[in-house]
DNA sequence: AAAATAGTGTCTTTCAGACAGTATTAA
DNA sequence: TTAATACTGTCTGAAAGACACTATTTT
């Protein structure tokens, strides 16, 4: 702790390769509702360390070749999308980074740095936070990793409001299970007072698929006349269609309205969560 | 955006060696309140680029030397509180960290890595926020380098809620100023539901000191009746010492009640910003 | 005495939550 | 016909905001 960086030092620091060196990775938590629960994406590891674990997509931020073979330094969040793309795409190509682009709503989490966390060498990783209505499944085709949508209980987090469905507990590599554990607390809390609720359904939707989203990524059921109020009433968050769905729903009941995203990107008031009023402590 | 990693490709990854470096830096931005008004740490730069322009303190991330000579992998956080003692500190030692990891409230903001940010080469910065209460100014000692704190209003973001007071604007250095307006925005709207507020003052403190931090922070005047009840009336934001001030306010008024922070994490209620309830399209 | 401030009381409005009730649709 | 669902109406309690008021202190 003790230290003063002389002009030397300094001026020393400006070329990386007298250090030892850094990588700099980015990791996706893509998050997605199936069959009512929540799901990450997970890439299984074909290499060591961790070989056979689940692990994050992600990779190396790196100078990649461009169109015409010059250098291009590729930004951040376009390196998430095209992880993304990469394990998700039925056939990569061109196409999918820009249904990612508008169907995904992509966002920074946190950058994990902590020494030690890959035991190959100091990586600093910078994850981002990915929430998109349902999605095929991934081909395990390109890379030779297989790819699937995992549901979050059976991954063991010590967590609140995951309903502990599967019996089996997958252990994460690296320091992913604290990566998905801070993705899933943004993800509940962004709920709260975001509209983006609305990035894990597609469009059109009715209220009660939204209510669907939030029950199941804060874990806890909502009462269905309260929570239809509460949506109307908040300006921007939701844009009637006009329209009805088809039929009603699979077991009864009448058609419902259909809405799209509103133009809010804030909820005032919010949408609180019950049930945790007190005790954050 | 086409592209499938093949096997080679993906390997070779693993030696940053073979790709152009990047460099990691963590930058900070440390906010305080001095004379009702938010201000903001810099260091004015010594060297090129951007050489006498003012910019956020921070360093590279690099393995160190520790007390027995061996390689010290530094975590990130813990080069933020570095980087912090060495500009504000009176005398740099191992004392000063020690404060600064009592006294000042730190997390990460965010990571900023657009090619081009930094004109030498590509650098990815972890930026972290740091809250203090009034720190003295800073010797422009050890570093060559000026260090000062300085008024938020004089860097012309384009954002609200900041008055403009100052006729002067200064250019920060690379995307600095859109750092802080990112680290203001996040400042704003985490006293809203944490109490965070309390970290702008120092122990023990009256109600109508956290008011002034709500004020300067948000830029707007709150009603002090109002506030005061809602404050008392969140559980675990202050604690009563049972004590009051010495004396009554400088112009008048009885004395206050001393409080300290609370155990609280989270508000519940939460705190919102009066005047912006519509709008965030 | 005058002005400023700390803290409390009260009223009104708003909103969340509980609950009931009606209309519509599928089984 | 029954059950499920969409949506609306109503009541209650909690809390925010506006305002008034008292008590205490400095100038």
């Amino acid at each position: 702790m003790d230290e003063a960086v002389s002009e030397e030092e300094f001026l020393a620091s400006y070329d990386p390769r007298a250090f030892d060196p850094i990588a700099v990775t980015v990791d996706v938590v893509a998050l997605t509702i199936r069959d009512g629960e929540l799901h990450v994406l997970l890439v299984q590891r074909g290499v060591p360390p961790f070989r056979g674990y689940w692990a994050l997509p992600g990779g190396f931020v790196k100078t990649r070749k461009g169109p015409q073979g010059e250098r291009v330094e590729e930004d951040l969040a376009a390196a998430a999308i095209r992880e993304l793309a990469e394990e998700t795409g039925q056939q990569p190509g061109p196409n999918i980074a820009r249904v990612i682009k508008k169907r995904v709503h992509l966002e920074q989490l946190a950058t994990y740095g902590t020494p030690g966390r890959d035991p190959r060498m100091r990586v600093i990783s910078v994850a981002y936070l990915a929430f998109a209505p349902e999605l095929p499944d991934p081909q395990a085709g390109s890379d030779a990793q297989a790819a699937a949508w995992v549901p979050v209980s059976s991954l063991g987090l010590a967590d609140n409001a995951v309903g502990q469905r599967s019996g089996t507990t997958r252990k994460l590599a690296f320091d992913h299970a604290r990566i998905v554990a801070d993705a899933l607390e943004r993800a509940r809390s962004k709920l709260e007072y975001t509209p983006l609720a609305t990035a894990f359904v597609a469009e059109p939707f009715t209220i009660s698929e939204l209510r669907a989203v939030y029950e199941t990524v804060w874990g806890e059921p909502l009462h269905a006349g309260n929570f239809h109020r509460k949506i109307l009433s908040v300006p921007g968050f939701v844009e009637s269609t006009g329209e009805t769905t088809e039929t009603g729903g699979p077991r009864g009941g009448p058609r419902a309205r259909l809405y799209r995203r509103g133009d809010a990107r804030l909820l005032h008031p919010p949408l609180l969560r019950p049930g945790q009023e007190e005790g954050i402590r």
